[in-house]
DNA sequence: ATGAAAGCGCTAACAC
DNA sequence: GTGTTAGCGCTTTCAT
């Protein structure tokens, strides 16, 4: 049906090893053939077949993207920027979604492998520090984004999450906030103990103590999570003056809440959030967050990682793995009550 | 490195092919056989290596989703819905972004065709439609997801934007405006044209006649388009009291005008947009949407694509193809005047 | 500088 | 029932 490098040799009167020696560019080819082969080439519109040279390069050009769940904007932004460099580089990406499930991840990682990606790049991973690290010894490149697995040993990107949070109640406090509430993720997540340690950090140093209620580390991170989290926290007998929210989605539902029981934000309650996603811009109430930098972690993400399998290549030696870590910024918007700006 | 059928054949001893047939159940094994090669396959922890078979059956159970912007939260659940259904019935999607450029879109979909896809599900092509029936003519499955070719003979799955711009228009009405604006895409896409009709009908309905101000037709489709369509209407000297907009993005933007030009939403401005995407519920002024279902119609292509690529399979006979309207319906929220609700 | 041949891992006739 | 063989489209020694 499509053509083939036989049809070329066949066209170009050679054999299939000088047009692939040509088109690979990995031998001499005479100035003359070098023209017949072309010109068959373009006359009959030859594209090789990916998937044979996979087969016989053992390489495949694609790379496995596992994110949590692509509703979720935090990952739409991280997919786009992998994407981006992706292509770019020539690479496609080979997408698939988790929904949170460590089980669907295996799956997924198997299929991957026996497409013969060229390396995994997870985005929030819920496998054990342990499977990754197999993986990896097992051969396959392998790259984490914005999830932190501290014994894994592979590459990772990802943003400082107590110095992010800590940017965020300091923010806070100094807005003249003394009761700051925590809602986070679970903590089986290093990401939220970072965040919740920083939030907690940045009260201690203001000689603050939050009382316990005040702290949620919820197992769900959608927004209808934060909705119910806000509307817990609104209606403690005491309720907090503010809310650092370890993740935008819930502070959207914490925004929710509010504007259920009729709080005003920033007046009532002052929200700050923690990714920075482009949708804060027109939320509910502006969103002040700490810029978790998706696209960013998408794009550094994929270098790592292409660089790597473009070593191995050459060189399989191990080689020490790299710990990105990206420094937070604070996205300034109303929610916190100020006007706007940005501020490091 | 990785064990191939070749060592399981070997260490059940049988021939390749025998292991070849029992795993996929295409000839009789005997039970004896059966039971040796199964326990070898699990020993050895064997999985088929999908490249090879598809090179082999030029099958790759892979399909490729082009989409326009994975950072528009309409495709995003678009690619939520395709990529369920692919997991479900065992493909994997490779995901790729034009950014709305045709010539990329070209690009890409000859790597997706190098790459041996059983077939390419557009969500909003840019592709003229004679490009799109020729890549279907030369034996390529395809099939159209949002947007609309009028003239292309493949599949489509698409809302029915004529009659959703009326429900828009039509609610807007009821609630006593005579003033709607229009602001939407470029008018090279179908889509837009059906819903600056579906906003003219129904005025018309109505014995109003807009005057040509109120007619915006962007050729962005992004927040800040709408933001910027949003700050030259309500500048008008006679602005419009109520705006539907084509798509939430554009809608979220005029609330950003709005909200800079402290107009409040309903009251001094209703608006309606179309998508219904999750986080109108969370926007500015929380967004009464028609809802264009971007996660049913990610579904709904899928599983014609997938039923089609299934279909050619056993018989590489041309059937005819299939045009799916989905009935949009009103997701009411507060934009728009109404406390909540839904209509249709 | 070019070609012949083997091999990547799998499937599919066709024999036995 | 099971094995032999050829072939999918490409790359890569190894000769020439």
């Amino acid at each position: 049906m499509a053509v083939t490098i036989t049809d070329v040799a066949k066209a170009a009167g050679v054999s299939k090893a000088t047009v692939s020696k040509f088109l690979n560019g990995t031998h001499y080819v005479s100035q003359e053939t070098k023209e017949r082969i072309a010109a068959a080439v373009s006359e009959l519109g030859y594209a090789p077949n990916r998937v044979a040279q996979g087969l016989s390069l053992k390489r495949s050009h694609t790379i496995g993207l596992v994110v949590a769940n692509i509703g979720n904007p935090f990952y739409a932004e991280l997919i786009r920027g992998a994407e981006e460099v992706a292509a770019a580089r020539g690479y496609t990406l080979l997408l698939a979604s988790t929904d949170g499930e460590p089980r669907r991840e295996s799956t997924i990682v198997n299929a991957m492998r026996q497409r013969q990606v060229d390396g995994i790049a997870f985005a929030s991973v819920r496998l054990a520090d342990r499977e990754v690290t197999a993986l990896a010894k097992d051969g396959v490149n392998v790259v984490l984004a914005s999830r932190h697995l501290p014994d894994a040993e592979v590459d990772m990107v990802l943003v400082d999450s107590v110095k992010g949070a800590k940017l965020a109640v300091n923010h806070l406090l100094q807005h003249g906030h003394r009761s700051i509430a925590y809602v986070g993720g679970p903590l089986s997540i290093a990401q939220f103990q970072d965040r919740l340690k920083g939030w907690k950090g940045a009260l201690a140093e203001a000689g603050i103590e939050p009382p316990a209620m005040h702290e949620l580390s919820l197992d769900r991170m959608d927004v209808e999570a934060g909705h119910q989290a806000g509307l817990r926290l609104l209606r403690l007998e005491n309720p907090p003056t503010a809310i650092f929210a370890a993740t935008d989605n819930l502070a959207f539902g914490i925004m929710q809440a509010c504007d259920e029981m009729n709080r005003t934000i920033p007046g009532e309650l002052a929200l700050v959030g923690f990714d920075a996603v482009p949708f804060g811009a027109v939320s509910l109430s502006p969103l002040t967050s700490v810029d978790g930098s998706g696209l960013i972690m998408g794009q550094r993400a994929l270098q790592l990682l292409i660089d790597r399998i473009e070593r191995d290549q050459r060189t399989p030696a191990e080689s020490r793995q790299v710990r990105m870590v990206l420094q937070p910024t604070l996205c300034i918007r109303r929610s916190c009550g100020c006007r706007s700006g940005t501020e490091n």
